[in-house]
RNA sequence: GUCCCCAUCGUCUAGUCAGGUCUAGGACACCAGCCUUUCAAGCUGGCGACACGGGUUCGAAUCCCGUUGGGGAUACCA
């Protein structure tokens, strides 16, 4: 979608295959195995309930105190016996008790840390699939990856692959941590999906165009000193230096997507380009096809359409908050039940009609509420208007990434969730949803 | 809690590694003026930052230490 494409992948095929995870699972194994050969990992037999038994307990005691290593020193015999009698267990990494690990990170150099305070990560699960720790690491020396370049999250896990890759004999490859986008709100918070579309869909949907997003993304992160903004992913390519990736984590800047989409939009098109890409937006046949049907009992005169179906083609439809009104019911629930709403739309794997109806009849039935007035603010929420073309449908048009976006909206119209309200918010969901 | 990472305009960043050319440069946003049948675009100008405190040095945004702030990690998720 972003013009981007992989070189080697289980649809495009390539010379380090099979690119399935369940395809190489013998792989994994047998890594593990020899792990537990060298004494470099050990069978665990602790079983989920127990984990979790003491998890509660750490959370009760406010200890943080890692896991308690029980089997680590299991005599190999006692092992070997208890995994042929088909006991269930997973495998271990025998991490180093003391000392410290030294790892290089090709931004920030030298980083340096204890053994201690790192866990024995399992590494092979108890049905038999790798974590991504083991996976990670096998997959890479198959692979012949010379760079691991990947978010900030992982670098506190890089001792635990370090370990992994000298314990089977291999050569480590360049470990490179970049920075993670953040939200723009008060603290700044790793980019989310509550609080921002992390969706390229919604991006296409709400009508940028893809070079520009490939050229506002390079942005983050690296930039030039003065001039142009403005570039072609070639132009990345041919000066970018890994190295020059700054530090900070940056806050997505939407008003500058828009204004660098403009500039595509007026200097990179011919009207007859930008006519193209508005069918390929919203325009096609296609697309219109499924919108005439619903605005046709609707129309009064054929210039009625432009009102109508504006909301089919906008990013934001800016609801009214006095407009967003549920019979009997606060603001404040209002924004409860969109909000609930929104996350059960989120669980859908089909947006397709079917699922639609029957999610949003299950929300209305457990809110024990009348249809008509559930729809009410969703309604108004989708398409900025009390009355309009049918909901369900127009939610399917829309597709998922704007439908939740306004969501998301009308939610923030009503002045939002504070995090204490979204905490509740959770636990009513929970709590409807019980059975 | 503990560990790791980070810290320049509101935001994205240049400058930091090799200290002086930095009264800190560019871009978005904002404000004003010009242009213009409106608006947008364009042009010109303005506002606006080295988190704080100690060192080192003739000299610190830049090196060192501390503080504060922020982020991340602490799973049989990736």
């Amino acid at each position: 979608r972003l013009g981007l494409q992989w070189d080697e992948g289980p649809d495009v095929g390539g010379p380090h295959g099979p690119y399935r995870q369940s395809e190489r699972l013998e792989l994994y194994q047998d890594a593990a195995y020899r792990l537990l050969e060298s004494g470099h990992a050990y069978r665990d037999f602790m079983t989920r309930e127990e984990l979790q038994e003491l998890r509660q307990r750490e959370q009760a005691n406010k200890t943080f105190e890692h896991y308690e290593r029980r089997d680590r020193d299991l005599p190999s015999e006692e092992s070997e016996a208890r995994a042929a009698a088909g006991e269930v267990h997973t495998v271990r990494l025998k991490v180093p008790l003391d000392g410290e690990c030294t790892l290089q990170d090709l931004l920030r150099g030298e980083i340096r840390r204890e053994w201690a305070i790192v866990d024995d990560q399992v590494l092979l699960k108890s049905d038999g699939f790798p974590t991504y720790h083991l996976a990670n690491v096998v997959d890479d020396h198959e692979m012949g990856i010379t760079h691991v370049i990947r978010g900030e999250e992982w670098i506190n896990s890089v001792p635990k692959h370090l370990l992994l890759y000298t314990a089977l004999g291999w050569e480590p490859p360049v470990f490179c941590h970049l920075p993670l986008l953040r939200n723009n709100d008060a603290n700044k918070t790793k980019l989310s999906k509550r609080k921002n579309p992390t969706s390229i869909h919604y991006f296409r949907d709400a009508g940028f165009l893809a070079p520009c997003l490939v050229n506002y993304l390079a942005l983050m992160g690296i930039s030039r000193a003065e001039g142009e903004e403005k570039m072609a992913l070639g132009d990345f390519v041919d000066d970018f230096d890994l190295e020059d990736v700054s530090l900070g984590g940056p806050v997505f800047d939407i008003d500058k997507l828009r204004w660098l989409n403009a500039r595509y939009i007026r200097e990179d098109l011919s009207p007859t380009a930008l006519r193209e890409a508005l069918r390929e937006w919203a325009l096609s046949d296609e697309n219109l096809d499924r919108i005439v049907p619903l605005a046709q009992p609707r129309l009064q005169t054929l210039s009625d359409w432009g009102h109508l179906t504006a909301f089919f083609f906008a990013d934001d439809v800016a609801p009214d908050p006095e407009l967003l009104t549920l019979k009997g019911k606060e603001p404040a629930e209002i924004v409860s039940i969109l909000q609930i709403v929104t996350w059960r739309l989120e669980q859908l794997r089909e947006w397709n009609l079917e699922a639609l109806e029957e999610t949003l009849r299950d929300c209305c039935d457990r809110f024990e509420l009348k249809m008509r007035d559930f729809t009410r603010p969703l309604y108004v929420a989708i398409s900025g208007s009390a009355s309009s073309t049918p909901l369900f449908d127009s939610m399917l048009v829309l597709g998922p990434d704007l439908s939740r976006m306004r969501l998301r909206r009308a939610v923030d119209a009503l002045g939002g969730l504070s995090k204490k309200r979204l905490k509740a918010t959770e636990k009513q969901m929970q709590a409807l949803w019980r059975d």
